[in-house]
DNA sequence: TTCACAGTGGGGAAAAGTGGGGAAGAATGG
DNA sequence: CCATTCTTCCCCACTTTTCCCCACTGTGAA
């Protein structure tokens, strides 16, 4: 659990900062995440998945739609001598992130939730870890 | 969310000016959108198009439609020494765009519109954000 | 206790965004 | 063809936001 500072930062916890790329060089890419969540991408983790959106066509209306939803919140930002990242107001209104903010690393990406809604969104889920488990490693 | 004076201006932000290529030169050409919404193409980007457009058949009703629509309310406009694009009050009309604005940078071009209008488009999808991505990202 | 590192807080310069005056050019009417 | 009005756009000035930098606190290890 982390403190977001009246200016709107967020301390990037050291130990997720190692598994940051250093060609990233502390660049990130914010945007809203899946659930009500926000995603934060090292640069070269972003620039894979914008040459994906890329291949979309954007005749496609559903194609549109998606691109839009993922570009129209994005920010690139760095991270300040402090490694902090500060993060738009709009996008914290998005993810309701107020004072405090949980962090979790996934593999290409950090993830960002208000902690309230993300003990929700656990409980929300009928399905339980174990049986997760088996059903997506095989 | 950004605001349009009463002259028909619109500040770009600058975040997304150093996404436009430098050859584009701060020229721009505006034009009605898909959906009730403005594009901002770059000049570059809008030669790949125009080009495009060229390639299509005059002899063909529906190309011939298509081609009009696009070019109809096109116009090139460059940028003033405080990097705004100054909106012909027809485009402004088309997209119901009055004071405020919402700008999304989208992959080759940037998308003017309405804010409210924005939201009404996004909530009359029926299908969610999430499973457009599962499905659309592969 | 001291050092090092992680995290927090805030002042202030610089950049970004907004508003409007007025010259230059285009359109309209006589 | 000239005069008047309207529009466009260039420039200056003000406000707001961003971000860079410095300082402080707390914790854990030596």
């Amino acid at each position: 659990m982390y403190s977001v500072d009246e200016k709107g930062r967020v301390s990037l916890p050291s130990k997720l900062r190692k598994y940051v790329s250093t060609e990233a060089n502390d660049t990130f890419v914010v945007t809203r995440g899946f659930e009500k969540c926000l995603f934060l991408y090292p640069i070269d983790e972003w620039n894979k998945l914008e040459s994906n959106l890329r291949n979309l066509s954007s005749y496609d209306p559903q194609h549109r739609r998606f691109i839009r939803a993922i570009l129209e919140l994005a920010q690139e930002s760095q991270l300040d001598s402090q490694a902090r990242i500060s993060i738009p107001p709009e996008l914290r209104e998005y993810a309701n992130i107020l004072n405090e903010v949980r962090i979790i690393g996934t593999l290409d990406k950090i993830e960002l939730w208000n902690p309230k809604v993300y003990e929700e969104y656990k409980i929300s889920q009928p399905e339980s870890y174990e049986s997760i488990a088996s059903r997506v490693m095989r």
